[in-house]
DNA sequence: CTGAAAGCGCTTACAG
DNA sequence: CTGAAAGCGCTTACAG
């Protein structure tokens, strides 16, 4: 009888449910975690007794015990951007109905950041990981493999096609905002940049790209490595008037550019669209409401974290996945702007 | 020797720490907890040993064998706020500097939620918490008692004086908005309001009784549960003009709302400040941007998550919070909007 | 289908 | 100042 109570907390232990259920703390156990070879009655027995006692099982003592938590490793480049807050509340939900915790590590884009949260977050013996692109360090990368635990990288598509990932190509992103601009009239582009990350400069590519194929002159660049913002998006937007006032088109990289340009330009008096076009990224809360309504291209990104969550799921229940490398595309959303 | 690795990680564990230093793994755990007895040279062969080993400890061991684990559980009413990641960020780097990890927890600002994610992460045994607000529920109030960790109240400052808390009076911040607008010669008021926790209720509280004071008419109130959004300041905005078309001077509860009123004043061709001022709160990131840029309410909420982490600290240190309710003001920013 | 034994990797409490 | 013993609350691996 002694000691059936968590000397911490003084909740019920398991011990204490195999007690009042009539049962031994392996079996107990096993109906708590559903391991099919239980008698359906000890089952209810144990739950119910589970249920009176209100117990609720020790995180800490199960992972020593297993050598495996519950807990899904997800990372992502910045809590400050609200994209990645949006794919992790998704993921949160997906996890949780599971019985899995995500414990989130955020790293302000730095790879050596994000592998010193690997090496940290590995002691906590996840099930899993959810990382945000590829930009991880080789040492990273080694870890990740040689721990040979199941994960899905997001927002950007594998190349090697054996690593699982959701997203959708960034690439055909910057296409198709060029020939969107294009089929408008504009003739003169600019990109505005900030951050500077992979994905950033895989639509600028892919923006290039489109242009150059179209005939086009390539686009200025004014580019960045601060994280974006509406302030930088007012600063930008001055430089460019002043050294390159005759741009009639401007793809920026993130919407928040694209706020701060807009108010920049309200208060030079430039008028948009009719001088200049304005197409943003990622569709963020704001865009659609904006003076002029914001063009802009939106992401999937609740959707990538919830199939994301699903196929690391999948993993851990010993599935394929195919194809690995799952594209769920983008949108193009055409506003007053452009 | 057999057994000195980890099984499921490979990660060398204490005893193998304790081996290559030459002492046994009590020892070893003392010396890299810094205990203080231990003699000086053990600890430097100790650290040096779990140095060139890589030795991470197991914190679910940790946590097992101590009954307490260096986790501090963080809560805050939602992510999707600027406000709230900025408070988190500020709390993390104190954390962390001095060996404890943050567990963030959300529950979009309902106290049951709330209540549901105390319950479970107190069996992750953490050492104490950090709460936003003053909203919990009885249940959870019982249960922050009952478990007898250290934490501190977020925000709001704590009435009953007993229980520590940072932040600052949203009452006075009302008032102050209040003032602010009679002095720059306003007489109809409006107050807009989203969410409606008991901070926004303070700030308006404090808002009228300060116009009450001053002889005004008491301010026409929108008020809405839904989150505050840009879109929800747009539609706020658009009934105001046309139910109350006289108002001269809105105080928004968050700057969201006052960039979807300020987008909807410009289509509608309201000129602000000239027909109407606007007062937001929050000085969130464009605020200073914004046309016409944004009057607000600088909230200090980096400085608030740190003090609290800092404050958490020293009572888990056993000192004592003098005085328990630390309020660090606010700042009032006018810009062109009033 | 059920259980007794052993053990996960640490720390606590007690000796010396 | 150091250590041998015991134990944290679970689950694994082995019997039956």
């Amino acid at each position: 009888m002694a000691k059936t109570r968590n000397r911490a907390t003084g909740l019920p232990t398991l011990a204490e449910v195999a007690e009042r259920a009539g049962v031994s703390p392996i079996t107990a156990s096993r109906a708590l975690r559903s391991v099919p070879t239980v008698d359906p009655d000890l089952v209810d027995r144990v739950r119910q007794a589970a249920r009176s006692l209100g117990y609720v099982p020790n995180p800490a003592a199960r992972t020593l015990a297993s050598a495996r938590s519950r807990t899904v490793v997800v990372l992502i480049p910045a809590l400050s951007n609200h994209l990645f807050i949006e794919m992790f509340e998704a993921i949160e939900t997906v996890l949780r109905a599971r019985g899995f915790e995500p414990l989130l590590g955020h790293y302000q884009y730095d790879a050596l950041e994000e592998e010193r949260l690997i090496r940290t977050f590995l002691t906590y013996q996840p099930c899993g990981l959810l990382l945000t692109g590829f930009d991880q360090t080789p040492a990273a990368t080694r870890l990740l493999t040689d721990c040979g635990l199941p994960r899905v990288h997001m927002m950007e598509l594998s190349e090697e096609t054996e690593i699982p990932s959701v997203g959708f190509s960034q690439d055909e992103a910057g296409t198709a905002v060029a020939w969107h601009l294009i089929s408008r009239g504009r003739r003169r582009f600019a990109f505005l940049g900030a951050q500077l990350d992979r994905r950033v400069l895989q639509r600028r590519d892919g923006f290039q790209r489109a242009l150059l194929e179209a005939g086009m002159q390539p686009a200025v660049e004014f580019l960045s490595p601060a994280p974006s913002s509406i302030a930088l998006g007012c600063q930008q937007f001055r430089s460019l008037r002043r050294d390159y006032p005759d741009i009639d088109a401007i793809f920026f990289c993130n919407d928040d550019l694209a706020f701060g340009a807009s108010f920049e330009a309200a208060r030079m008096g430039v008028p948009v669209p009719r001088q200049i076009a304005f197409v943003g990224f990622n569709d963020l809360p704001g865009a659609n409401e904006l003076v002029p309504r914001l063009t802009s291209v939106r992401t999937p990104r609740a959707e990538i974290g919830r199939v994301a969550a699903r196929r690391l799921l999948a993993l851990l229940d010993g599935e394929t996945l195919s194809p690995p490398a799952l594209d769920i595309g983008f949108e193009l959303m055409p506003r007053q702007s452009s």
